[in-house]
DNA sequence: CCTGGCACTCAGTAGAATCGAGTGCCAACA
DNA sequence: TGTTGGCACTCGATTCTACTGAGTGCCAGG
């Protein structure tokens, strides 16, 4: 069968009017959560065509794989390709004055510990956009340490307070098979300090050898600083309007199954995390590999302070989500909170 | 209209034989969830009635309060009246020994910060019983200071870290309009903790008067500090098994409105510690005052360490619940994390 | 006071009929 | 060759009806 190529097939693409069609139907779909019909795109849209050659784009659309009908005699829905599709090339969006002017005021205004900030601006970014909001805070393997103090819980159990010039503070046990006097946690509280100020967590510094007390405590400090475990501890997950799942689905179960991978917070972040690894900032349907989530798109915006990666923001809702919306919602925030976080000192 | 007195009725409670009927009624709908039927009540109960008698006693219920019919050719169905009378009246239950070795099994491996346990607690008492938990952590307010330090972020901005006895680490910004020396920080830093260790958030402590720079940081430090803001930010809120909402109600509208309260921790502390405040461990339907949660139940058990009250563990479910396993869940949970708090110095 | 019996009520279900949105296909047309 | 109007067809959704049966309220007899 010889066939003479069409224009801007070749190019693994769809013609103008192909994507114009689809276009029409992802965007129909998003608003009015309903199969559409080639009549509303032929109406409705821009395109001077009638609703049968609508309808032959529409079975070559669907024989490519971008559209599917939940039943004969039911109109369109998009497919993940479909949205994929859309993603990618169709795009065009900023936020709008209002919403800018919102985030504006929020960052203007907003005082506090990092943590609120964060926590804040997750419920922010999902009231703005009426989905389910995440955000991963930062590690601060990147912040040098300010201070970091041994301070005495009882004969065997010390607290290691790190603080770093992010402002934020963390505290680990150190725990010892022996008692300990409070003047050497004292020695070794100053040991510790003068070893790790201006350090960053991923720095290697040279710990005293010696089986003496001391020597012992500052060793064991220095590692359960350094032992970052696999789930990096670091990243806190803040997450905002988990009420919006139970509008984006109609399911009580896909409801369920959304809320269940939520309250796992290692599994979102090490999603999200995998999305700004790889650079991809929406992912649709199960192109995360996350079964079940395989009926929600999840938009990301990376977060870079001083030039680190410092976690990200994201969105999670339903595939026939307003991508464009949730895209620049997501955008903006995410500079705006860089934006601030790189701004005055974060306490 | 003279009548008769019946037995038990004029002490404003239920003869005994509405009140087992009243009890089968509870039992049957909690277990099945449907309406229940005279029949069900005669067949399956221990009463040695018949249906129609069970009725007649049922209109009875009915006109007290007690029960309702959702339609006339319809089963009955408990009031929250109803579920209050059983509770108070009908209770009886510990937790099984399986649960019990799990709780127990928990406590005994459990390890690290007081946080990180209090969150796995409430995952812990959410998977018990199915519902979801809320577990509200501590205040420091009675716990003493081990250690307070002013950490010095820039010019402008310091951080006032302190560790207090129970483990727990707090930081506060501290901002002055002027630039301060970092010697006029460590001179501050120094008097603060020698100001402070050994007393607790509540105890008044004398400050130095004078307007230099390390006077006043002084100041600001001790004041930020015991400025316990009206929502007192020592209290943390875990959440645990929020997916849990979904399968406890049927309609995605009640699981959104649920959903939306939970959102909102202020609420949820201020909700339960009303209840501990008041002595309650149950409420009922709107016996809160939360019309979004009419028809839920709370149950509540409270934390008390070393004899001051530090919280309290919760757990949320539909109007039926199993009341009985929830509260001995709730009870043997929060003996096993109080005896956990008060045990190993927590880190 | 209890109980078996009986007429009655009414939500839920099943089946039949209908509706209509939307399709696929085709012949005619530019 | 691509586009279009027309037409027969499909099939989910809706409506209507009839029926079922769980459960009730009431009453007369024990």
């Amino acid at each position: 069968m010889t066939r003479r190529v069409k224009p801007e097939k070749s190019s693994a693409g769809l013609d103008d009017r192909k994507a114009a069609i689809l276009e029409a139907v992802v965007r129909e779909h998003i608003d009015t959560a309903q199969p559409v019909g080639s009549s509303a795109v032929a109406t409705h849209g821009e395109l001077a065509v009638s609703s049968a050659t609508v309808r032959s784009e529409m079975v070559a659309l669907e024989r490519e794989g971008y559209l599917s009908q939940p039943h004969t005699s039911a109109g369109r829905v998009p497919t993940d390709k479909g949205y994929r599709y859309f993603v990618d090339h169709l795009q065009g969006g900023a936020v709008g004055p209002v919403t800018q002017q919102q985030i504006g005021d929020f960052f203007r205004t907003v005082r506090g510990e990092v943590e609120d900030v964060l926590s804040q601006t997750s419920t922010l970014l999902s009231r703005l956009t009426s989905y389910t909001s995440v955000v991963v805070g930062a590690t601060q393997s990147f912040a040098s340490i300010l201070s970091a103090q041994l301070v005495n819980l009882d004969a065997r159990h010390q607290l290691l307070v790190t603080v770093f010039a992010d402002g934020s503070v963390t505290k680990h046990g150190v725990y010892l098979d022996h008692d300990v006097t409070p003047t050497d946690v004292a020695e070794a509280s100053r040991q510790i300090n003068a070893l790790l100020i201006g350090t960053t967590v991923e720095s290697r510094v040279q710990v005293p050898s010696g089986n003496d007390d001391v020597a012992t405590l500052v060793r064991e400090s220095v590692s359960v600083l350094h032992d970052q475990r696999p789930t990096r501890e670091g990243e806190q997950v803040y997450i905002g309007g988990s009420s919006r799942v139970a509008e984006a689905f109609d399911g009580v179960e896909t409801v369920r199954q959304v809320l269940t991978i939520l309250e796992q917070e290692l599994l979102v972040v090490s999603l999200i995390q995998d999305m700004i690894d790889q650079g991809v900032s929406v992912a649709i349907g199960s192109e995360h590999g996350f079964e079940p989530l395989a009926s929600c798109a999840v938009v990301v915006a990376p977060l870079t302070v001083d030039g680190h990666p410092s976690g990200a923001v994201g969105l999670l809702g339903p595939t026939r989500m307003k991508y464009g919306e949730a895209m620049a919602a997501a955008r903006a925030v995410s500079q705006e909170l860089t934006r601030y976080l790189e701004g005055e000192p974060r306490v």
